[in-house]
RNA sequence: GGUCUCGUGGUGAAGUUGGAGUUCACGCCGGCCUGUCAAGCCGGAGGUCGCGGGUUCGAGUCCCGUCGGGACCGCCA
């Protein structure tokens, strides 16, 4: 039907005729015998000038045929890319009219209210900016396939109706028909599948796969979102985050057109050090520095006893932070978990302005002032507490005050390793709870100190994280039954549990199970940030709202009573 | 589950101390127009101010509730 895209036409076609086919995207009439129709298609715009009387309108369907000539002199347009020629001498066949859209398909349905451009996504989608997206995200998901395929993975599908495990997300659950009252679930991760894959000896395993979580939605969750999920075998820590990177870089060069920069490493314990966060935002300073020693002899009651002390240093804003201001961010870092939070200004003079200088000497003013750098002008803000709670709440705190959006340049991405194997303590059985999952390896140095003091052992986990999101995370798993069996002693569940919970997934084990480990990460963010956007939606074709809710199919429906009836389920009347 | 915030013709906004569905831009429909380009000029249509209740002589505006959108917290091993 067409012989050219509209966006490629350049002064090299002039005279050739050409076939274009496309939606009007404007019509401007000059009476009967004048008007001009600009035509598009993914590409772009073409301007094409008819001279008789055609009904065209915003939307319709058409397929235009007619001579490239060069534009008029003084007419030439540079704001669009074929703006030197145009189509004249043209004959319009209407493949389809339309009705008028509900919203300019332009840039300016950018402020269009979200909900109506998911009503009408189909259109939202003609727009530049989401035809762009999409294509983005098909170069990474194209680039992140080759990286595998070259670097030996094979691609693996996994199904999507697996039995619900215990742990973790909230399923979705998916009734059977054959055995009424039994469920599958929708998978949150290929993850037992993709170990299995390594007891299997695939080798090296990847998959981009759909991953489902029955959670609540945000800018950078849904409840569907896509995974590159990877498995090798054979391997130690450096193997995968070597192999992940290469993947990643590969996406980043693929859209951006520059190979970023080998992926740096950070450990966690650094990471919360330096941030107060396990995803670090490495584009903006502000880093927390260590104040304890400081105040070590203080009689200052808040800092005495208290067994970590940071500050950071806000760069000039002690002005513009006033009572009120100074007052949100104490009640900020008393929601965190502190019990309260220290402001000082820095002066013209360079001495201190706070509530609590009197109680300070003037060695450990002075020695404040050095320690965080200030400067006449500056807010420091420091935090007295246990050691995490002093990092997390000053994290917030950094965030809160310096973090750019997350799609603004520079892209840092960042590995974060060595997480804690444990992370709090169950409330119901008082047992530690596991930091990532409870098959991820121990730490080979802190396996000394397994019995003894277990919430202080490294784990063989890490984390990716880009601008402060995180992408993924993974481990080395365990592959010994002995190991195994110390881990889920420690997390308090016997062999019994164990073995109902997880038997379908530990006996394979016992089958000869190579060493291995892996990761996924998500694409949609990833995908996201390199598009520029901060929001995941704008970069999936059909996104659900906050609610879960899809404005374009009205899913989710109720289901007919036949379809309960088969399936043996009985829907209870709302609660009161 | 919680905090905050938004909801006014198709779209985006303005709407003052509570005083007639008022206004602006875009879009739409009709007319004029032979070089425009998010064209220009003239005219027109189009709204249950999300919904329900309350206060009031009178509510887009104040109060209560509810529904929907968004951001965040919880949650997401």
């Amino acid at each position: 039907m067409r012989s050219h895209m509209c966006g490629d036409l350049r002064p090299s076609e002039i005279s050739q005729t050409v076939s274009v086919c496309g939606w009007v995207a404007k019509r401007r009439e000059h009476g009967d015998r004048l008007a001009f129709v600009d035509l598009r298609d993914h590409t772009g715009i073409i301007q094409c000038v008819i001279d008789n009387d055609v009904d065209v309108r915003s939307e319709y369907v058409v397929r235009i045929t007619g001579v490239v000539r060069s534009r008029p002199q003084g007419t030439i347009n540079s704001n669009i890319a074929t703006g030197e020629v145009e189509i004249g001498d043209c004959v319009v066949e209407v493949l389809r009219s339309a009705e008028a859209p509900p919203f300019p398909v332009d840039a300016r349905a950018d402020d269009v209210d979200e909900n109506v451009r998911l009503q009408y996504r189909y259109i939202d989608i003609r727009r530049e900016r989401m035809q762009r997206n999409l294509r983005t995200r098909a170069k990474v998901n194209s680039a992140v396939r080759a990286s595998m395929e070259r670097q030996g993975f094979v691609e693996v599908e996994t199904p999507m109706l697996v039995p619900s495990t215990p742990e973790g997300a909230r399923e979705f659950l998916v009734p059977s028909r054959k055995e009424p009252g039994s469920f599958y679930a929708l998978p949150q991760s290929p993850q037992l599948f993709k170990q299995l894959l390594m007891v299997a000896g695939i080798d090296r395993y990847y998959q981009i796969a759909r991953c489902l979580r029955d959670e609540d939605l945000r800018a950078d969750r849904q409840y569907e979102f896509m995974q590159l999920d990877a498995e090798m075998s054979f391997v130690n820590q450096d193997d995968v985050l070597e192999a992940i990177g290469e993947a990643v870089v590969c996406a980043a060069e693929a859209v951006t057109g520059v190979r970023p920069d080998p992926i740096e490493r950070i450990t966690w314990r650094q990471a919360m050090e330096r941030f107060g966060v396990d995803k670090p935002d490495l584009r903006f300073g502000m880093e927390l520095t260590e104040l304890t020693s400081v105040f070590a002899g203080t009689e200052f009651k808040a800092f005495a006893g208290a067994s970590s002390i940071k500050g950071i240093r806000v760069e000039a804003k002690a002005e513009e932070f006033g009572r009120n201001k100074l007052d949100a961010l104490t009640d900020r870092a008393k929601k965190i978990g502190a019990k309260g939070l220290v402001w000082m200004k820095v002066a013209a003079d360079g001495t201190l302005e706070s509530p609590v200088v009197k109680f300070l000497s003037a060695a450990e003013q002075s020695a404040v002032i050095t320690a965080l750098q200030g400067a006449p002008g500056d807010l420091l803000l420091i935090v007295a507490d246990e050691w995490e709670m002093t990092c997390e709440v000053l994290g917030q705190l950094r965030n809160d005050l310096g973090r750019p959006p997350v799609h603004q340049g520079p892209y840092r991405y960042v590995w974060v390793t060595e997480f804690p194997l444990f992370v709090g303590i169950n409330k119901e059985t008082g047992q530690p709870k596991p930091g990532h999952h409870p098959f991820c390896q121990p730490h080979p140095d802190d396996l000394h100190m397994f019995e003894s003091d277990p919430m202080s052992v490294r784990s063989m986990a890490y984390d990716l994280v880009l601008n402060g999101w995180e992408l993924g995370s993974g481990s080395i798993r365990i592959h010994e039954p002995d190991m195994q069996r110390r881990v889920f002693t420690a997390l308090g569940i016997s062999e019994e549990e164990a073995n109902r919970k997880f038997g379908f997934f530990l006996k394979p084990f016992t089958y000869g199970a190579p060493p291995h480990g892996g990761f996924a990460f998500g694409l949609d963010r990833l995908v996201a940030i390199l598009a520029g956007e901060d929001n995941i939606r704008e970069v999936i074709a059909f996104p659900k709202t906050q609610s879960g809710q899809d404005p374009m199919t009205n899913a989710p429906t109720r289901a007919e009573p036949k379809q309960l009836e088969e399936l043996g389920i009985r829907v209870l009347p709302p609660k009161a």
